[in-house]
DNA sequence: CCCAATAGATACCGATTGGTATCTACAAAA
DNA sequence: TTTTGTAGATACCAATCGGTATCTATTGGG
């Protein structure tokens, strides 16, 4: 009874992981037990069910992403550098990554099926919220006259986070960095264009 | 007794469309069993284990895929044409999918972790396949002055195919294939850039 | 100081998992 | 027509799955 709520984001961390590395389905309660030190019991008592964990631990992973992603972004003052800063924090993400295991988001849009409608919509969230982040930096771009004002946001924001996803996916796989450091670099050559 | 060769085959396609759509570890042999009307006994003697069924058919879809694409591919003459046609076939992939549940190379990628190192083997090789065919027909292009001597061609090949894939992913994730429409827009007008 | 509430451990459940051993039946060779 | 090899079905295995019921022990409130 020491601490509840440790023992429920505890339970979390560890499990959000295991999630990302392996897989929701492919991740049993037991390996969750041995990660955690807890019991079954204690699982249960804080998630009524396997599936509401998944989902929890989700949420809980992209808002640990979206934390790490806003904190770069703050420290920038100006569009073009804000944008910057968010294709540094995916250079970054092989090897520092806020989870181990790839991005999130990509992991549950892939892993999410019809038989898993709660997946998918926490999935569909997260990149929501993603495009949504990176069309509000083109409008303050637009705004404050860093950028110029015709350029189609919502289509800009698509191929930023397309490029830098399968970026991942293709540096996860290879072991490396190259094909992300390639797409940023495109991508930085492209934002040169959208400048003022 | 009577065709072995297609029940093999039978048991490659059914599994493949599953593994594709559910994924490999959360498709059981019994839901293969009864995607196939074979039972266990016929998959055992084709395979020698689960994760062999898996890699073979992964290895059976990547051919289908390169099929398809090579068809697209090998209608059209120039360069630029041949990429506007695999960005073609991206386009129709979400409609029209080669195998149900998105990108078998992109699905076997997320999936594979260090524990599944045949899987991740074989993701790799379909990339690289991928990879070598954008380059190959950048070459001929450079060769046959149809697109500038100076480009960068593994830097393309890896932007081309991080958008596509990534694009894949969002499409299937938000049920419309918009943001891949974007993607090709842009990865189109990109092209403009590198024609002679 | 004791009691009530609850965090967490333990023990158990039926169902399903991947895998194997055995059996049957068909088909080609003799 | 008989024999022999093998494709595929059947029956079974221990291990593990997600989940639940019950028990224990700790903690804060009275």
């Amino acid at each position: 009874m020491r601490n509840p709520e440790a023992t429920r984001e505890k339970i979390l961390k560890k499990s959000g992981v295991l999630f990302n590395t392996k897989g929701y389905k492919a991740t049993s309660i037991s390996e969750i037990t041995d990660a955690t030190g807890f019991t079954k019991g204690a699982i249960y008592r804080h998630f009524k069910s396997k599936q509401e964990l998944e989902m929890e631990s989700l949420f809980q992973m992209s808002l640990l992403m979206m934390e790490a992603l806003r904190g770069r972004i703050k420290t920038e003052t100006t569009a073009p550098d804000k944008l910057k800063a968010i294709f540094r924090f995916f250079e970054s993400y092989l090897g520092k990554p806020v989870v181990k295991g790839g991005c999130p988001l990509m992991n549950a849009a892939i892993e999410a099926d019809d038989a898993h409608p709660g997946l998918r919509k926490a999935a569909l969230k997260i990149l929501d919220m993603l495009h949504n982040s990176v069309v509000a930096i083109l409008e303050n771009g637009i705004r404050y006259k860093q950028l110029k004002p015709d350029i189609d946001k919502a289509y800009y924001a698509s191929v930023i986070i397309a490029a830098l996803e399968g970026a991942i996916m293709m540096s996860k796989l290879r072991g490396n960095n190259a094909d992300t450091l390639r797409v940023i670099q495109h991508l930085e050559n492209q934002l040169k264009d959208l400048v003022l």
